[in-house]
DNA sequence: TTAAATTAAACAAGCGTTTAATTAATTTTT
DNA sequence: AAAAATTAATTAAACGCTTGTTTAATTTAA
């Protein structure tokens, strides 16, 4: 799906809303106000205020999907390198996009069936498979231990990432971040976060139990 | 605070249409009706919607902090088995209380202040101090290596139980358990997770990087 | 006989969506 | 190239419905 302009404008004004408020705790006429339209241009683009989060859905998890497939086919580099590419796109991706990624935290948890839905679960495969495909390439060339939970791992790199983001206010409290510029502690979290999950992945991948 | 037999039957039955339609896409009436009262008896006895969610998080939070008291005055044991301990308790907590971790996944991203965001960040401030003395006891005793970011290892305990349990329809999809009871399914998760984040700690608080 | 609990009804405000009219842009015809 | 015809974009207003809360009357309990 290809999205004009003015769609994307009103995209990406929405997106800003739901993240603050949430989808039920945002109207339409909060959206139009702040993208400087109509209240019946949102229906006349989209048809709905659902279909409306759709489409937001639609485009950022069509960019993901596009992101990961690329990491794969980068065949100069060893399995730990490979992962180690993989989580760099990812945090950048996840400090980038965080207005999103409070919507898919809040979404995935009520949204269980429907087009949103079968996004996320897709977009969950995708994951899935190009991790499991990078460990088990890494466990053939001995690099990395043999019983490694796939499922629970990425659980835990997503869990920590989405975590992080869509508390960072709480994290700033109790950290003492709060004379920081709302930049540099981005810059800081993001890091941060980046050189943490290395770590944990490193030491689940290769620790003995 | 102390809650009467009917106020904790409303929050109830409130904390579960919270969990599974988020409070905005919960009406006063879904609540009343599945309660079995009258509309107008949510106001008499809470005042209002939003009192009655805040309602909901002092009780949970209140049993929370409660819960982890008790767990720093245990002398007899080791750091490592004290913070294993922590674990056992916490996963229990997560498990046995899914719809209130529902409602405070998604209500600790957009509430950021007022006296629900005062109660989160109170909890979050315990949990951090509880782990922050078991850490620097076992590295004192020579059990755990030095450099350890311990608010980040909380965020990915946390971001890591927190991620399966609101997303776990997803997990079981992906990981083909559909054929399983639900019952059956949250005695497999919780043990996997409790392995899992044990494992995860074990790995981080004594791996040489 | 007070006080507490419960009820049905009403309240104003906000919601998402639709309508019908108007303006702007594009295409077709002359 | 100008005029006419057609399509697209935009608007203000209204629609019916749901929202959280309050009222005033009634039943139950102390």
């Amino acid at each position: 799906m290809e999205y004009s302009e003015k769609q994307l404008q009103i995209m990406k004004k929405a997106e800003k809303l739901f993240a603050e408020k949430g989808y039920n705790g945002t109207s339409v006429r909060d959206i139009a106000e702040k993208a400087g339209i109509n209240l019946a241009m949102v229906s006349y683009y989209f048809g709905s205020k659902e279909k409306l989060l759709e489409a937001v859905f639609d485009y950022r998890i069509g960019m993901t999907k596009q992101l990961l497939s690329d990491i794969l086919h980068k065949t100069n580099l060893s399995s730990l390198e490979k992962m180690n590419l993989l989580i760099d796109v990812y945090v950048k991706k996840i400090i980038e996009q965080q207005p999103f990624n409070k919507i898919l935290a809040r979404e995935q948890v009520v949204n269980t069936t429907g087009h949103t839905a079968n996004l996320i679960l897709q977009m969950k495969r995708t994951y899935m498979d190009t991790v499991l495909s990078l460990i088990r390439e890494g466990q053939k060339k001995g690099e990395f231990q043999k019983h490694i939970d796939v499922s629970l791992l990425m659980t835990t790199i997503i869990g920590t990432a989405n975590h992080l983001v869509t508390t960072k206010h709480y994290y700033r409290q109790l950290n003492n971040y709060e004379e920081l510029s709302d930049e540099a502690f981005n810059k800081l979290i993001e890091k941060k976060l980046r050189n943490h999950i290395k770590f944990i992945l490193k030491a689940s991948l290769t620790y003995e139990s």
